[in-house]
Parts: C-alpha cells; structure tokens; sequence
DNA sequence: AATGAATGAGCCTTCATTCAT
DNA sequence: TATGAATGAAGGCTCATTCAT
C-alpha cells in the first residue's frame, strides 16, 4: 500500500500548499491542513506531525522543482543569451505576481524564525543559484556580443536583490505588473545602452 | 488624568516594541505585553484591545519618527547631496542590520497577513517617501554636478528595491555588513563613472 | 485577594482529594478534577498546572497533619504505653478502613512511578516515624512493666509492615474489619503472655 | 490452526508481561503491546480486544504458574518442613525483589480500581493459598517436632502480609535485600525459640 | 488470520476577553 | 483607572477501535 499512502502524502502535501499560500506560516494550524484536506486530525498526524514538518516537507519539493526549471532554462543553450535572460526574468515576474501557491511569505516567516545554517537554508541556496545563472547568462552574453558588463556578478546580484525586493513588495505593499516590468527594465539597462525587451 | 494616561500609553507601547521586535507578530500574545510591561491584563485592555491595534499604535509612532529623522535629513541643506545621500544610506545600512527593535519580520508578518488600501499601508507610505528623498536628493546633485543620472526617479525606486531586498535576506538568508556595502555601492556607482565612499 | 484565592486553593485541595480517593492517581485527568471542583479548565490551570502537582500538594497536606496527629498521640503522656498503643492502632485502623479519603492507592501508584530519594519520600518518613512511634511507646510499656519485648524495634517494625499489607490488601483484596482486628491481635501477642484489647 | 493462534497467544502474553512489568497497568496502551508484540493493530485485536482482558490474560497464567510453583514446593514430600518452608520464604524474597517481569505494582493497580468478587480475584485466591501452604508447612512441622506454634493459621497470616507490605514498600519507599531478611527472620523466630536460617 | 490506514473522541494547555471589586 | 481571577473557545496530540483489503 506504499504507493497508496504515498499518493496521499502529495495530495496533503498539495492541500498544505495552498493553505500555507493563504496564510503563511504563523497562521497555519494543523486544523486547518486537516479541515484543507478533509480528512480527521489523526490522519493528518500519520503523515505530518507538526506544521514545520509539513512546510518543509512542501518547500523542498518546491526547491527542487524550481532548480530544474531554472537549470532547464539556463541549459537550453540552443537560444541566444538575451532570449535566456529574458525568459529567466520572464521565470521571476511571474513568480512575484504568482498569488495562487506563493510560498514567499511563509517561507520568509518560517526562516526569519527558524534559523537554519547558510549551507542548508534552501532560501539561500536558491538565492545563489539564481545569482549564479543570471552571472553566468551575461557573460555567455558578454562574449556573444551581445551584452556590455564590466561586473557580471555585481550585475546578477542587483538583479536578483531587486527581485527580492519585488517578491516582498508584492506581498506587502502591492507592485502592479507595470511596477514590476519597469524595475527590471531599469536593471536590465544597464547592459546595454539600447533597449532589451522582456 | 489625560497626560498621565498619555504616559503610560507611551511607556505600553515602548515595551510593546521590544516584545514585537524579539518575537514577530503572529506570536506576540496579549500576555506577552502584559509581562514585559508589567501591568494587569485589565489595565492593557484599557489602552489597546488587541495586538493588531497595538501593533499598529507602534508601527505608525515608528513611521513618523522615521520620516521626521529622514526628512530632517534631507532638508538638511548645509550638506552636499552627496553628504547627504551618503548620511540616507547610513541609516538605511543601519536599520538593516539593526538587531533591537527590529520590526522588519513583524511588518511583513503583519501586512501579509491583513491587507490595508494603499493610502493606508504605512509600509508603502514609507517606501514612498524614500523613494520621493532619494529622487530628490539625486536631482539636487545632478543640478549641482555632483552627479550624473539621466532618471533620478528609476535610480531612487532601484535603490529603495535593493534596500527592501537587503532587509528581507538580512532576516532570512543572513547578509553581512560586506554583502550591505558591496551593493548598494553597485547601485551607486551608476550615478557617477568615479568612486563614491558611503 | 490573596486570603480569597488561598480558599479556593484550600477548596481545590479539597475536591481534588476526593478524586484521587476514588480513582488512584493516574487516572485523574485535570478535566476529572475542573469537573469535581465546577470551575473551568483554565481556573484549575490558575492554580495548579498538573495533577502532580496537584496530587503533591494533597498529599504534603496530608502528611503534615498525619504527623500532628500521630506526634500528639505519642507525646500524650498522661496516658499508659498500653493505652497509648492501643490509640495509635485504634488510628491504623481507621486508616486501613477509610473508604473516603483514602490516598493509599493513589499514594502507591504514584511513588511507584516518581521515585524520589529516600529522604524526600513522604511514604518512607511516615512509615519511618510511625515505626520510632511505636519503639518508642513498647519501650515505655517495659520499663513500666506493662510489656514484654526484647526487641521494640523488631516489634515495631513487624507491626508496620503488617499494617502496610493491611493497607494494601484492604484496597485490592478487601479485608473485612474482623480480618483487621485479628491481624493486630496477633502481632500484639508478642508483647504480653496475657491478652490486650484493641 | 488453533495449534498456531495458541501459540500467537502465548507470545503476545509474553510481551505483554514484559510492558505491564515495565509501566504498570494504566500507563500500557495497545499500542504499546502492539510495538512489543511486533505485530498489526488489528491482529492484536483479534486475540484481545482490551488492555484489562489482556492484564487478566497474563495474570492468570500467572497465578497459576505461581500455584503449581507453590503447590509443588509444598508437596514435595521428601524434604522436611523446615526445608519447605526455607524454601518458600526465599521464593518470596525472589518475587519482594524481582525487577523483570515484576506485576506487582501493575497488579495493585488494576484491582483497586477494578472491584472484583472475592471468589474471582486472583490476588485474593493466591494469597489465601499461600496462606493455605504455610499454615499446612507449620503443621507438618509441629507434628514433626521441628516447629513449635500454637496458631499456626495466625502466623501463616502474620507472614505472608508481612510480605505483602514487604512487597508494596519495595515498589514505593524502598527494600534492601537485607530489610527483607530481617523481616522475614523476625516472624520466622516466632516458631521456634532457636534460630532458623533462610 | 492479518494488516495498517483512518477515524473521532478525549484530554491537555494556552489565551483573548470579561467583570466584579 | 486599575486589578487579576475566571471563563471558554481553540488548537495540539494521542489512542482505542474499526474496516476495507
């Protein structure tokens, strides 16, 4: 029945998603996973036993989809290095006006609370493996001609802090998808001296 | 009676701070406040009838103490702009790093939680005003040949964003004091070809 | 409020004394005792966290005012060693008898469980002073030359490991108040070649 | 395949034994047993469907174990009283003493919370008969000249609740092997006016 | 016979909130 | 104004018991 109880365990896992999206982290009780589930409170307890174990269960999935996206993307070296950047941003945007399955604001509640070592801090690890993309990207860019960048890594680290900045804004204080497209345009100047569309 | 109550509304809400600082929002309890101000759970009632309005109460005191020092500063007019940017920046520096009385996780806690009509969101009422000090200050240096910026308005809002990025890492992914300098000195290398010291 | 709140505790106390009576102690739950007493679950918690606590505070309670008792028996002086004695049992004797009350049950489930040292435990320093009680009081009735006994302290401890299995027989197997009497008897026995009465 | 669910049986008795010797009676859950046991939750259902059905299960085997032990002892004609009786006292040390698989305090537990009809309750049946064995022990003894006692049935009683104290003070305040001996030899010189070696 | 996932009742504990003083 | 005892709702967790397979 393994494979019976582990369809389950993505079904809650799914369910928990959605409810950690709404609420974030904090707000989150197990009732709510349960009734999100509809399933009894001991149910839920045979497979998660707490809401920290549930949220991380939720974001490692999270994690290492979204690697594989983005190194998907990143390896498809068939396009043109301003064609990758652009579907890259393109990855980000709809990431910070994402509403449905955001997990930004809980997972920054979960981790302001619950330290984690930088090697293990998936939040980080994703961080810099964005950063290392989008450095990456430019330089193949750089090379190909097609972009100017004395620092490539400073480059990707503004982008990516600005996205940061983006993604908490968004949940925060609001950012309309026009907000969105001029900062990253702004960014995204100073590859070039002529324009670049996202 | 009404000043001595006034104080005491003052002496609630600094040790309301401290506890909102230490623990977020979500996990801050009424109890909590009643023990580190050390009145009875009827007497807090008499001020505040919740944490959200307690929060809120701290939040708004916060809000213009923040903009009377940041406006204070940059009406400051016996300074060069770029003292004077250089002086924002400090404080920005500052209240990433800023271990006490911290309220960054809160106020993300909070307005993610209860969304409030832009007009209302001291969060972007702040923002905004940075937004609006830098643009003005980059302005004034330009005017003064102290800088170069062909878009002081995009310049302020990628600062603001860099800094908002900074913040919400500085509680989750950790930066240091090195990773700060380095880049919001990236930022401000676009205003000028040659170096500028924070 | 103070000499208020004291009642209630002392009316808690009370009830929860009952309880433990009836039931042992591992199977009180606090909702038993919110239920005996007829106030609320967080009112219990106001007073005692725990049903070891609570069950502590019973006892010591208990303890102290057996030992009054006891002392106040053994130091009456005005009486014979064998008037004396045939007190002290008179009192194991209700005690091995008491229906309501009785803590015997609960008192062994719960030191049977918690082993506390042998200085602490209030079972041992009764059992102890019980036994240097009735030394003392065979030693009187032979100087006095109203007993026979080579060895009080033999005696006495004989007569409490008796009383002991009568006091736990009494809670499992029964004993009638005949079985009691008889037991007592002949241990008595010992003391004289003639016959006492209980 | 009664043969085999016999055998089931009996290994389930067997851990169980092992659990309510280690946590008492209220504190042994079925899960519990069914850990031990290494079997389903249903499966254990099958053979006993509560822990007090599973409790009797273990302590009537028990008993009767115990009876045949005594009963052989007791009859073994080729030994004299003296050596029975030394015999049956160090069986009772060994159980006063006995860590594993120690029911005692289990056992209290259950029947002063589960009244039972004299006639069915084991702990009764098996301390009238270990008051049967020593009562025929002494007889067989006076008649053979070793013992001297007017009362036998009297000093059988006396003995074996001075084990049953010695047995319930073992599991709450404490024995030492050398109390035991004490206690024991104390009632035993009652029989003769020489000694009598355990 | 045997399994183990699932249920739901029950107890534990904490807190926001009220109210008599 | 101020106190703090008291309440009861809410959520956490465990377990006996059932049932489809």
């Amino acid at each position: 029945m393994g494979e019976k109880s582990e369809r389950k365990r993505q079904y809650i896992l799914d369910k928990a998603r959605a409810v950690f999206s709404e609420k974030g982290f904090k707000n989150v009780t197990m009732k709510d996973v349960v009734d999100a589930c509809d399933i009894s409170r001991g149910g839920l307890y045979l497979y998660f036993s707490s809401t920290a174990e549930l949220f991380l269960a939720v974001l490692s999935q999270d994690v290492s989809e979204d690697d594989e996206e983005a190194v998907g993307a990143a390896l498809s070296g068939d396009a043109s290095a301003g064609d990758m950047l652009a579907l890259f941003i393109k990855e980000q945007k709809k990431e910070i006006l994402r509403k449905k399955n955001n997990l930004t604001v809980a997972t920054y509640e979960y981790f302001s609370v619950n330290k984690v070592s930088a090697k293990e801090n998936p939040l980080k690890i994703k961080f810099d493996t964005s950063v290392r993309i989008v450095e990456k990207l430019v330089e193949n860019g750089v090379d190909a001609g097609e972009f100017i960048c004395e620092n490539p890594l400073g480059f990707a680290r503004n982008l990516m802090y600005v996205v940061e900045g983006l993604k908490i804004s968004s949940n925060t204080i609001g950012v309309t998808e026009e907000n969105i497209d001029r900062e990253l345009m702004y960014v995204l100047e100073g590859l070039v001296p002529e324009e670049l569309n996202s």
